[in-house]
DNA sequence: TCGATAAATGAACAAAAGTTCATTTAGTTT
DNA sequence: AAACTAAATGAACTTTTGTTCATTTATCGA
């Protein structure tokens, strides 16, 4: 009997995640999905239930690779600015390369598609990031606020610099990751 | 003959910035921003020719509305410093106030409706910013980075505030203010 | 190589959403 | 107060979009 092609979940999710940057979340319909995959629309339900179902899994899956991407290389045992810088570059690396999704995610916060109890999930997967927040005001070196602010700030942050490359036609350089690090930096510190 | 009741608009809109909140751009249908308005679906195309029209409408709105809030107070004959964080704070007070506006012109940024040519109209607006930030580098009180990215951090950083807020449930008391302005001033200072 | 089985297809169907319009309602004018 | 006119209504119509299914195609095991 014929094997499910497994490769054919990646480029659904491609295209829907680049129709989402295109038309916006409220633009899409299960044909272009279908049509930009290079696959017939009834082939779309042979791997997602129904179109909730696909938007879902797709949520799912560009949550989980950004967590996993945030904490790539970061070791406890470094000193808190090394540790910070680390994951602060690995966010911003990994929401400018995969920029469909990070648009995609913000898109889905508010949407039929997203439940409650998804979003609910998506904080508790901050905690990693809380932890190191927490880490850095016992040592002293940052501002001694609360924790919720000091990482919207810092996530925020980095939200900022995509903007301006996505939205400014500007290239990334190492300048440009070092001067915005140093804004949320100088933002930070005691 | 009976008179046009111009309130309508105001209803509409009203209605329409609601449901964008609870159920993203995606979800909202003329049946439902009307029977929100408590009207009839037909009285909606009394009022715009179609949906485009409705959500380009209430995209200008929104948009002159944000900008005429940011500059109230302002004088450009106080130091720098001042000046800065009125502005800061205008921009704060208002996307709380009206959170519905905020997440509504988010959203539309990737959306089929909101053209090209309104977003480059609504960059021309953050003009009058890029010269407050361009005095403040020329005071030498501001760190010598391409504006564009200075101007990103300063709005940015009350979008953090403003998910604090709203998705934490936090009250938006004075010292929370006085907290984040530092946080975004620290980062920006010389 | 052949038969079996599930993937893949896309036209057809069903559901939902946008829009229209004949009719009713309510101000305005004379 | 009656005539007039445009606003307001919501059921009906049209278009779009989600979903199904009979048919074809491709792969695997025997």
């Amino acid at each position: 009997m014929k094997a499910r092609d497994e490769t054919k979940i990646g480029q659904i999710f491609a295209a829907t995640l680049q129709l989402v940057v295109e038309m916006g979340i409220a633009g899409i319909t299960m044909r272009q999905i279908a049509k930009k995959a290079r696959l017939a629309t009834g082939t779309l339900y042979i791997y997602f239930r129904d179109k909730d179902d696909l938007i879902h899994q797709l949520y799912e899956d560009c949550r989980n690779a950004s967590i996993n991407a945030y904490f790539k290389g970061y070791d406890p045992d470094l000193p808190f600015k090394e540790g910070f810088r680390i994951i602060w570059i690995n966010i911003l690396h990994f929401r400018i390369e995969n920029f469909d999704a990070a648009v995609f995610m913000e898109q889905s916060y508010h949407s039929p598609f997203i439940s409650e109890s998804s979003k609910e999930m998506s904080r508790d997967l901050l905690r990693p990031l809380f932890k190191l927040m927490e880490r850095g005001k016992e040592a002293k070196v940052v501002k001694e606020l609360d924790t919720v602010l000091l990482l919207m700030f810092m996530v925020g942050s980095t939200n900022d610099v995509i903007k301006y490359i996505k939205y400014h036609q500007r290239k990334l350089t190492d300048d440009i990751i070092q001067q915005a690090f140093t804004l949320c930096w100088d933002g930070l510190k005691r």
